[in-house]
This record gives C-alpha cells, sequence and structure tokens, in this order.
DNA sequence: TGTGTATATAAGTATATTATTATATACTAC
DNA sequence: GTAGTATATAATAATATACTTATATACACA
C-alpha cells in the first residue's frame, strides 16, 4: 500500500487555516508530546473555557486531534493516524517547544495528565 | 553561522494565514516553480485583477514573493531567501504540482514568461 | 438525590477577510 | 502628446472568525 505523497490543495488550505490561529497552532504543538484537557488549556492560555472548548471542536471537527474521556475530564491528543498527519507534523517539528507551560502548570500543581 | 531551527509561533501563525487561502496556497505552488505575472494569474484563476492584485500584496507585504517588473509586466517569483523558507517549502513540497494550469496558458498562447 | 466540577453548545457581537466596482498609476507604442 | 495595456489602490459589501455571556450536559461524590 503506498503513502500519500502529496496532499490536495483544498484539503491543505482546509488544514494550514485550522493551524493558522496563533491559540490553536500552540494547541497543537503542546498536544504533539503532551496529553492535554480543557481546563489545563484554560489556565495555559489565559482564554475562557467556551472560548478553548471552541478551538478543540475546530481541530476535533476535521480529527487533528482525538479525544478520550477519563471521569469527569476530558483529554486531547493528536491523532497521528490523520490522513494527512505528514503535512501536520512536518510544520509542528519546526516549531519551538512548549514545556514551559507543562512545568508552568505542574509548578502551581494545576497538571492533570501524567505525560 | 547557524541555520534557524524553529518558528516563532507567532510568526508562523502569521504565515500559515496567508497560506492558508486557497488561491494563495495554489499561487505559491506555481512560484515555486514559475514565474508568474498578474495577467497570467487572473487567467489561472478566473478572478478579477484586483482581487489577484490584493493576494499578491498580501503575500509581498510579508516577503513570501518578489516582485520584478519587466517593461509592462510585473513579474512575481517565490523568495527563497525568505528567513523562514524552510517551512514554506516543506509546505508547498507536500503538494501537488501545479503545471498543468501553465500548459493550459501556454496552449491558450496566453504565457507571457519562459519558464 | 443534590451539589460541585468539567466540558459543550447556543446566541450574539466585534473584528477580520475576501471579494467587487471605481479609479489611479506606470509603461508601451504610435 | 494620446490610446491601450498591465497593475495597484481605495471604498465598500458580504461573509467568516473568534470572542463573550448564558445555559445545558456529564460525571463525581457525599
Amino acid at each position: 500500500m503506498n503513502v500519500k505523497e502529496t496532499v490536495d490543495i483544498q484539503r491543505a488550505s482546509q488544514i494550514l487555516k485550522l493551524l493558522s490561529d496563533k491559540t490553536r497552532l500552540t494547541m497543537m504543538k503542546l498536544l504533539s508530546s503532551h496529553e492535554c484537557c480543557v481546563c489545563e488549556f484554560v489556565e495555559i492560555f489565559k482564554m475562557s473555557q467556551p472560548a478553548i472548548s471552541q478551538h478543540l471542536r475546530k481541530l476535533r471537527d476535521i480529527e487533528l486531534v482525538k479525544e478520550e474521556r477519563r471521569g469527569q475530564w476530558i483529554f486531547y491528543s493528536i491523532n497521528c493516524e490523520h490522513e494527512e498527519y505528514m503535512l501536520i507534523k512536518s510544520i509542528l517539528d519546526q516549531l519551538p517547544e512548549q514545556d514551559e507551560s507543562i512545568h508552568e502548570l505542574k509548578k502551581q500543581g494545576l497538571r492533570i495528565s501524567c505525560n
């Protein structure tokens, strides 16, 4: 089975549009190495919970991220099986690590996930 | 001298936003292998001349493309010296070739440039 | 069951984006 | 100079986007 080498322009622009928002792009970079739940993003971005939820919904709608409920929380993670994951990864790989936000969360005792 | 390995998120999202428009993304892919002038784009995209000019202006404003006047025409080309060219190229490389549009232009005798 | 916490959705608003039409500018050729 | 072609810019209108506030839903635990 062949791996697809190129991405339809229509499709690519749809993905780029979603990634072109600073908040969503940072979310994706964070998710590329750490699972996060909604309340962590609210803390990291200092944004309202509905605003965060709506960004995540957009990412979820085209399946850039996966969600998994664990008890009270819903954990988001990168969907590595995305058909255009190569494109997505090649972009995220060129962004600086966002570990500082995660460390900050931990320091404040607000980190939920373990990774 | 070191080559920069990562792109500031703010900067990356600015670039992605410009590339996320279907017309501009196609323009950039075309320009990555062919110089083009404004009237060629008007023909290719079947859009008004001001609409094309405004897209090119946005690309030019953050120096994704260069312009060069030759007589009546202004030729646009990719700016390979762009500070974030790696990011840009890695995206364009994953898009399908758009040579068909150029062949179509030539067939109709509307191609201006030689490449 | 009731209360608290986490998340999602709906409706509304402010702002950004992309087109259009009208007009200006720059060059060519007579 | 004038006419024609190529391109840019300005003003405007339609649409899309990203927030806000209010409310609904889902789970935890006493």
